[in-house]
DNA sequence: ACTACAACGAGAGCAGTGCTCTCTGATAGT
DNA sequence: ACTATCAGAGAGCACTGCTCTCGTTGTAGT
């Protein structure tokens, strides 16, 4: 719902994928997904097709700058026929934005990932770092995922999902810290036992309460906040080194662990 | 920049005014500023008129909702007649995020200025507080001006001045307390001395060392991706009473000033 | 093997956008 | 009173998202 297309009902529906594929699964062979079948496998080829150039379009303009036309037009296509894959402008959006979160969470969980286990202080430095690098050499993603939604855009349950994954990354070396039998310093049970909702929880073990999470949530954010400010510029002669200032801020984040 | 017109630039310029005020001094009465002269009152209503409905339009639609064609119609104008006020979209966009900025720094102002002086702490709690208020009543300007920024916009000099003044509120209770002889506890000392810039340093006085004015621009920014995480439904399904959440963040930054 | 159906792409077209250019009155300063 | 300036009108360009129709073609069921 960028440049805001006649009128419409305003709220973004956004939600339905590709429906030729979703719609599918009831004819076919249910022996097994055995026969891709030529027709399927070019269509899946066009999807991807369309995504790459979407996604190059992406980091080039922007998200407002993102143009179905120019997609078919570099794909010797009529613009119609994108609509065969994706139902509008939103949805094609929609589906950069879920990229967007699985290849922002899959950057942080590799970089946090060949650090000792049980060296939490490392983990949590590699996972930040990660977080922060991401944002400065995917700026475009990082604007579409956590910068202003698009308005109108009441994100599908699908987002809000995706959207934890690189925060679980943290959550889990709290979980591990807890496990190991460490120690939480006080303060931070300024936090109130409810704040960190079910959902969340679920995501984890049984290991950390809720004060817990919300002190994790809570350094996310502030870790986020410093990402965001770099990223949309808002450091400008500000922040000489904001490098520098960034693990200034993450060391301060794991006192707060008691690390 | 948004929806991006043809071709042109890339890169916005974004930066003149309203041309005629401006280039206008080099005729006319040099005596004083005295005469406004009828042509000139209609000249600022009009330009008025279009703010008002544009602003009208942002907290509808959103930045990206905003048409020019749509303003003109509703003041009964030919959309070419509007350039005759505002050169680009771009520049009244430009217009509407100094405006926002102020706003949203006099706001705050507003809201830390009657608490007693050297309260600091309830000044701390009150301005952010208004922080969060601010942006949660008026999403879309606060999308505007901390969200993600326009494709190719790069800010002109204007803004970034006109940014930092609801984080100045901050600063200033810092420099107050600093004044009152208040010593910060060694933990803020991560940061390094050289990572806030000569510019912020200029406008505040020379009580503080870079090093606080970091730890101010630390907790700030912690803040605001509080309040950016909640005004963009980052905290959906997450978080349960944001508000409450969001006080137990300032309760812990007030730790971190000692208070 | 044939047929009915669904998918696909093309093409035209609608309504909207930002922005430019030219022309015509009104108006303000000389 | 004259003239330069300015505001607005209007037409038009290039672009956008999206819809609809119409042949073609692959696919699946009989």
């Amino acid at each position: 719902m960028y440049p805001e297309p006649p009128a419409k009902t305003g709220a973004a529906h956004a939600a339905s994928e590709t429906p030729g594929t979703a719609a599918a699964p009831a004819s076919a062979a249910p022996t097994a997904d055995a026969a891709p079948g030529p027709r399927q496998l070019h269509r899946e080829a066009t999807t991807s097709e369309i995504l790459r150039l979407a996604r190059a379009q992406l980091a080039e303009v922007g998200p407002a700058g993102l143009s179905l036309r120019k997609i078919a037009r570099e794909m010797d296509l009529v613009s119609s026929a994108v609509y065969r894959y994706f139902p509008s402008r939103d949805a094609l959006l929609t589906r950069l934005i879920l990229d967007g979160y699985s290849e922002y969470g899959a950057a942080v969980e590799l970089a946090e990932a060949p650090v000792s286990r049980d060296d939490h202080r490392a983990r949590f430095e590699a996972a930040a770092a990660a977080l922060r690098d991401w944002a400065l050499a995917n700026p475009n993603s990082y604007a579409l995922i956590y910068g202003s939604p698009v308005p109108g855009y009441h994100a599908p349950q699908d987002t809000i999902a995706a959207a934890s994954r690189a925060g679980l990354v943290l959550m889990r070396i709290l979980e591990d810290l807890r496990a190991a039998g460490h120690a939480f310093p006080a303060g931070g049970e300024v936090f109130a036992q409810g704040d960190a909702v079910a959902h969340l929880r679920d995501r984890l073990g049984p290991t950390l309460d809720a004060g817990h999470i919300a002190l994790g949530i809570d350094v996310w954010s502030h870790l986020m906040g410093l990402i965001s400010f770099e990223t949309f510029g808002q450091f400008t002669n500000m922040i000489t080194d904001p490098g520098r200032f960034y693990r200034a801020a993450v060391a301060e984040s794991l006192t707060r662990f008691g690390l």
